[in-house]
DNA sequence: TAAATTAGATACCAATCGGTATCTTTGTGC
DNA sequence: GCACAAAGATACCGATTGGTATCTAATTTA
């Protein structure tokens, strides 16, 4: 019946949907308490705070997140098509969200101020690890002769990046897919003039 | 000495530095006086509740962004320039920001959940403004022949607007401003695409 | 199986939260 | 200059916050 592993987990869990909805700071620990249906003392029994809480979910939302990225882009074989994989991964935060709330990265990066250090170091992982996947994934383009090896392979990780991230904010923030659609509409012509 | 119109503005700019940087929820009354030098009594004067105080001063930021925004078009004379000009204010947001936090727009939208329809409204009217003026430079673009007829406006200014709040939003978490920098140097290539 | 360790529940803490009732002070109209 | 109204200060309220000390129950080890 007991398992302290299964119960961080559930923590982790609830405490993900919690932070990336209603956001770090309102979310008390007695919301936690209440969707999970543990105490105040199972929690403080596995992390040492509130803060320590925050971060390692952040670190747990942003695993999922990946996760689901990589199921996107494995079986493509090309740069172009693991590019509109990419596209459609952050579609799909508007259409069937991987995690409710929007994207764990922006919401963090939002939230975290200078007073909130840790977060954002952690936030700023994953912008690093997302950019870089974009990356990645442009210069094996250039390398296989999938990509045009001329093209400034950062900036476009970055507008990629960029474009579809202020999208999402644009279309939750609406109530609707129209503005991420045609992003990705824009992209995918983008895309299409850098492909060989 | 006593000037009621003077304590509302004094408390709406303190309060919108406080809003803006440490966050909605997270900031509290107790701040609002401390860095007023007001009173709770003077406060619940002005503002019905914590919630009121929060949409006022979301509008109150909007009207110093729009007006910033306003100085940084009006002596442009194309649509051209126009635009590149709305591109400098986003630039702005890092270089030299009108206000400390990040873009407000994005700060209510991250934050506002379904808990907080109100705040949720307010940003999505400065969102509303925001994309509408791109919209009109570029409607008023093609109705002087400045830009292409046959262009997807609305799909041109929600790009520009996505594109630009999304590398605000990275160069704010990494604390430069290469990504904002080049996000507008991509875009002002599009724009000499779609300019006659 | 007895003892020791550990997970989780309970009960509490001071501090702070948003909010209000009341009092004092200041400016205004007669 | 005096009454009145409004602005702001003070003092309080119950509820909630993050956090902790302690206790109980379950699991592991010897």
């Amino acid at each position: 019946m007991r398992n302290p592993e299964a119960t961080k987990e559930t923590i982790l869990k609830r405490s993900g949907i919690l932070f990336n909805t209603k956001g770090y700071k309102a979310t008390s620990i007695s919301n936690i308490t209440d969707a999970t249906g543990l105490t105040k003392g199972a929690i403080y029994r596995h992390f040492a705070n509130k803060n320590e809480l925050e971060l390692e979910t952040l670190l747990h939302l942003s695993t999922i997140l990946f996760e689901k990225l990589r199921s996107f882009i494995k079986d493509q074989n090309t740069a172009g098509n693991k590019l509109r994989a990419v596209f459609q991964f952050f579609a799909s935060y508007i259409s069937n969200p991987p995690i409710k709330g929007g994207c764990p990265l922006m919401n963090a990066a939002v939230e975290a101020d200078d007073a909130h250090p840790t977060l954002r170091k952690g936030a700023l992982k994953i912008l690093n690890i997302l950019r870089g996947s974009l990356l990645t994934i442009l210069d094996n383009g250039i390398k296989h002769k999938q990509i045009k090896a001329d093209i400034d392979t950062e900036m476009y990780a970055t507008l990629f990046f960029a474009s579809l991230e202020g999208a999402i904010m644009m279309s939750k923030l609406v109530g609707n897919d129209i503005d991420i659609k045609r992003t990705i509409a824009f992209l995918e012509k983008q895309l299409r003039e850098i492909e060989l």
